[in-house]
DNA sequence: GATGAATGAGTCTTCATTCAT
DNA sequence: CATGAATGAAGACTCATTCAT
């Protein structure tokens, strides 16, 4: 009862489905949103323009189903902190899932961000797993804060602004490849990045400040900038 | 120096060319890079379509123009530290400076990551105003170890983490208006955002943390997530 | 005569064909000739795309025989006048059918007149039916000429004119709504439509111009138009 | 001082521009509306595609401006009855004045119509003109029945049967070559269609019927139909 | 008989860029 | 210097029709 011809044409009909999805993440990632024709995606996936339409409305549609099916799912299965750990590991559990979740498609995520800037339904979508991710972040900041281990703060905002760190410092490294040095070959598994990351999350949240250095030395009347 | 005729050109010229630099500013502000077209900006300059290959060569090198001559400046020109001030004050100065710069300009700046996504000269402008600002945090950074008010920390990726705190903090507050429950307007100094950076700054960078606080308590069976 | 295989499936077949047809003519009659895509039509037929083609061979045909079926029957069986009445009895009587006839289907004569445009076989289709009930008024109008009830004239040419007013009036009527002030629910019966055209077919055929009313009285210097 | 660079540029936009209103003026008498692309409308006037929509925003907008600058023209323009004839050489003033107007041009009336059926702005704009015409027409008709030379009538819904008349007669004539026998090429001057119109515009509104003649006579059994 | 996935030709429309005036 | 008409390439989207299942 398996192969039942209305099966068959099911199985094909996925099968088409998926090709034009793999063809649209593929074409997305190497030119961005804009860049991107459907005529390029229909080409990669051997299909014809039209079968384009059959399954997505338009490009913004294709590259919402993009998003859904590759993004989303890898970042938001990625990102777990075992409780028994210290809070400086779970801290690196996280930030370490995200960056390998980031990682291997970067040029994935420069095409959201471009998107996002030219369609109002794909920045919401992104926004939205943005959202629900500084959500997560907010609560168990807000219960840390509770136990007393972290000085009182706004949790949104510090959610907001770690999460602000960790993704635009992800987006500049891993796609524009920032800062110049270094280069990611020498740092495969992100150790380096991710320490530096953890480091100032972890202080950040739990470090305290016993007495405030105080001025700056008087330097050679250059003017202090910074 | 009296008005030879050439002089009258060489006015209405420039003229003309400042004309078009603000339109194509207000263009740019507006409506983003890729759905600014030439006809936009010179619609709004009041000058003929042609005009505007006079003095640009394309839409690409009429925003870098617009760049320079817009935001780098004012970006620039508001981040200072004075000396004298405690580190947490300093810090303040800095973000406020910062935000200072970065609201009454959200469109362009939107515009700006729009157009490094679209344009690799406009990526490597922004990139290089972007790296300047983080060397010099990293020098600071790097005195301030050198002085051992920091723990030791990688001067380069510290300053590129927290720039990209503060940047995209700023991005998504003020073009994308999250988190969705500030409104700016409620803020119109952003003292309560600047408040929660500053905290984080000042906390990653001259925090200490004595005893890490361990695992999470057992949570009723809730499977953690951070 | 009992249920053969065969037999079931010719029943489906023409229950298929029925739900095709009438899914057809409400699609036409609500959208028009060139807005109806076969898709609409198997939509609302609640059959497959292709089934389409299994009874027709393409969205003319399937219009063609949607005016066989639907209108031309409706329409040629409306027209009769009873031969023991009045002259003018028999042309109320003749007029009001037509009416009667016309205005609950105006989006399918809408559609007929766009298909005649579109298609050369609807038109043909079309000035068939028309052809033969012009025919049948210029018979009788050669019949009265020929009683000399009716002054001598071309009984063709005539019929034809007639038609054409009661045609062109009722498109114009119930298809555009004009003129724009008679709103068709005020009347709903059409009496006084029907009352202005019987009198002008009664005087056209039986009215006789004694002495022509000659020029029109001088009035003051406006040029007059008619 | 007339040919400054200006006057020339303009006169030769204006060619451009009468080029392409004739194309598609051409165009659309030969194609009609719905079949008539840009595209062919460029070819014909020998410019770039592109340079279309520097003169029309789109189809639509080109075939109301053919409407205006030919049909409207033409047609209002012929229509002119001489007060000091008689009624009935007015009436076959206006009538001929009309034939004259559709018949050169019934290609376009074809897709006047047809543009009607497609697009709300033809279709207004057309009403507009028949509006105008059949107002014309209502005032003559109730100045008649003012001076007591015609029965009273409804004026309006007079004027729009009685018009109707005339265009459809005149479609069905022109366009569709209706009715067959009558080749246009037989009554160059439509001396024929005229006369038969003429008459019976003549007798609908200046006839009298002394006494109607009554019931047809019993025919051989066969169903009298009209 | 019925299905519905796949096809691909055909149009519209925008806009950066050029160049004669 | 300034103009603005003209260009034409590029891309989105629709839909009638076919055909393997």
């Amino acid at each position: 009862m398996e192969d039942s011809p209305g099966n068959v044409r099911q199985r094909q009909a996925a099968a088409t489905r998926l090709q034009l999805l793999t063809a649209a993440c593929e074409v997305f990632e190497e030119k961005g949103y804009q860049a991107t024709s459907v005529g390029a995606i229909t080409d990669r996936a051997a299909t014809a323009h039209g079968t384009f339409y059959l399954y997505f409305k338009n490009k913004e549609d294709a590259f919402c189903q993009v998003m859904e099916a590759v993004v989303m799912n890898e970042l938001a299965g990625s990102l777990h902190a075992t409780p028994s750990l210290n809070a400086r590991d779970r801290i690196e559990q996280v930030i370490r899932g995200f960056f390998s979740a980031y990682g291997p498609h970067a040029g994935l995520w420069r095409a959201v961000l471009e998107g996002s800037l030219q369609s109002p339904r794909v920045q919401e979508i992104w926004l939205d797993l943005r959202g629900q991710l500084i959500h997560r972040m907010a609560e168990s900041i807000e219960a840390e804060c509770g136990r007393g281990v972290i000085r009182p703060l706004d949790p949104l905002l510090t959610a907001h602004a770690l999460a602000s760190m960790n993704e635009w410092f992800a987006f500049t490294h891993f796609v524009l490849g920032e800062p110049p040095g270094a280069d990611a070959h020498l740092d495969p598994n992100n150790d380096h990045a991710v320490g530096v990351i953890v480091d100032l999350w972890y202080h950040a949240l739990y470090g305290e400040v016993v007495a405030d250095p105080g001025p700056l030395p008087e330097a050679n009347s250059s003017p202090a900038r910074l």
